[in-house]
DNA sequence: CTTGACATACGAATTAATTAGTACTATAAA
DNA sequence: TTTATAGTACTAATTAATTCGTATGTCAAG
């Protein structure tokens, strides 16, 4: 048997980034904008944020003819949980390894950097 | 159509990791540590790992009877093309969000803190 | 020499994830 | 009123990921 995912698929993910950009959006919004970037048919994106709605990720109201969909749950939670599993499945849950990672191989600029320090500095 | 992992999928990542820790192991060595958690089947592991060696994660040396299996790339090359993926797919690639998340939601101990501070320092 | 332990090879079944086609309905336009 | 448009519901097909069974071979002990 396959374990099921616990949070977001990829392409479950790519979907919520653009509702949350938009705040609300009907299944057309949706299917425009990732028609811009890759061919797919209006019905899969309907069939996958179907099953968002069941997933308790979208809460969807009826305008007119058709659904319009909204984020049930704030981006930074959801994005905080998907963080949160990697690390359970990379790092057996602790954040110190991935920080270290981001820090030596220099994936951050330098600005940023200093404006982590400083962050860091004001947690204290 | 399904698009394929291009990282190591959950299992694999799994197997990788005690390979890692031993520096080599035959199926039987995964085997015996992976069922101290959960029930596996001796043939599953095998499959696996016969897996991984033709993804090019492991190299196989006979000896006597049963293979030996050896990491192909060190553990730090990987899990960095894994945090690679996970910042392309949820932040767009870029490595800062996910560090100000981590800090901000304070996954990381005082003590270790300081350390990522002392580092960034130290890379200037 | 036979038997048991242990290994691989091969095939296959199951499930989640992804994609899309077809049928049907309601509204708006001609 | 007929027709085109745009939406949903439902069904289904495909593929990757995961799991394991069965067949087969080899070596060592009795």
């Amino acid at each position: 048997m396959r374990p099921k995912h616990t949070t977001l698929t990829p392409q479950e993910l790519e979907i919520m980034k653009l509702v949350w950009r938009r705040e609300s959006a009907s299944v057309r919004d949706i299917y425009e904008e990732l028609l811009e970037h890759r061919k797919i048919a209006y019905t899969t994106v309907m069939t996958m944020m179907k099953i968002l709605e069941t997933k308790g990720y979208l809460k969807k109201r009826r305008q007119d003819r058709a659904f319009i969909y909204r984020p049930a749950h704030p981006k930074n939670q959801v994005i905080g949980g998907m963080i949160r599993e990697f690390m359970d499945r990379v790092f057996n849950g602790s954040a110190e390894p991935l920080l270290v990672h981001l820090v030596k191989t220099r994936r951050i600029r330098e600005k940023d950097l200093q404006a982590i320090a400083r962050m860091i500095e004001e947690t204290k």
